[in-house]
DNA sequence: AGAGATTCGATACGCTCGTATCGATACGAA
DNA sequence: TTCGTATCGATACGAGCGTATCGAATCTCT
């Protein structure tokens, strides 16, 4: 029974069921055999697309990555008025914050593998990878839009972009615990970047 | 051999051991043979003061809440100044976040039973709880500095309360990340709070 | 002092986990 | 067509888990 599926595909459709079943069950509740039955393959084929459960994992968080990465970058690409920093930097950061059914999933995710990485050194320097690239772009958004005119010159750029990534991690875990609605988490996002431009 | 401890101790004893595992391993590295082992104590003495893990892990998420609280509160009364609810904020939201190893550690610990409680809605109605009373607490002093002239009148008291936590989680989750510092994530809360005040 | 109750520590049990193994099967090359 | 090989699905295995069980040891009470 030899080479008759594509193994990529496999393998997204394997990732694509661990991916789910974290955000249902947390990290604890995935098992191989669970992972095998939703993504309707035997326990025997995810072995040979992923040798241990490990590199299983690994692969997971690079999807969930790729998921966060490739939505903000077609909310940008999308957004009515691409030319403009400003608007840039609401779509990304709005981008990161879930709203619907897929991306409350998504965010389970993204904090299971958060709090997994506190203890996980290795995780840890993947996830640091990942915040990095976006506090540049955010850093890059703010220091546009600030030649633009649209942000206030005395604000530092590098701190800014940190506090509004805390800012955006807090309203997520904060949407995920019932504290806040995407709604209220979006419109306190906005409130906060509202008051990064200049006085008129 | 019967009541030769006292139980109350023991329960302690048990849970600070669960706490220690869990900063150092995450909430999937605790076995109640190593909560025994760690406490000094049997299994079967674990199993007499906790009829079951989850039981056990209950009492860990409200020594981890009370901890907090009352480091919280610590602060506030050793305040140099604590008559001024500016001040009193301020203490309140930097005593949550972590700035030496047992802070850390309970920060760890925060984390992976905040991204337990995203899967588990029992827990989630307990943290959501705990939230709620920090979130009155914030939005009263904000409310009273307001009254004393230390924050613009035009916040929305409760709104700001609710961003000032979300900063506040999100910078705890970079801080345990490597992302911040605790110096720097208490700049960047400082930074945010001294922009409350009325512009001069 | 001795009987009874209570607590402890050790161990057993049933289960589930990740992984290894292996025969059955389907394809490609000769 | 047939052999060799790559893959799959089922199952086996050893480890570790939470919990149950039970004899030994200790305290209390009469």
């Amino acid at each position: 029974m030899p080479r008759q599926v594509d193994y990529d595909s496999r393998r997204r459709q394997i990732v694509a069921a661990a991916f789910a079943l974290i955000s249902e069950r947390g990290l604890e509740g995935v098992t191989m055999r669970d992972v095998a039955a939703r993504a309707g393959v035997s326990v025997g084929a995810v072995q040979r697309s992923f040798p241990s459960k490990e590199e299983m994992m690994v692969a997971t968080v690079e999807d969930m990555n790729e998921r966060v990465s490739a939505r903000v970058q077609g909310r940008i690409a999308g957004s009515a008025d691409p030319d403009s920093a400003a608007t840039m930097l609401q779509h990304t950061l709005a981008g990161i914050m879930p709203h619907d059914e897929p991306t409350l999933a998504e965010s389970r995710v993204w904090l299971a593998f958060a709090a997994h990485a506190a203890v996980t050194p290795a995780l840890a320097a993947v996830q640091r990878k990942q915040y990095e690239g976006l506090a540049e772009l955010v850093a890059l958004l703010l220091r546009t839009a600030q030649a633009a005119g649209d942000v206030r010159s005395d604000i530092d750029t590098d701190q800014e972009a940190g506090a509004l990534i805390a800012l955006t991690d807090g309203l997520n875990m904060q949407i995920l615990m019932g504290r806040h609605t995407p709604d209220s988490a979006l419109a306190t996002l906005d409130r906060r970047l509202a008051a990064l431009r200049p006085a008129e």
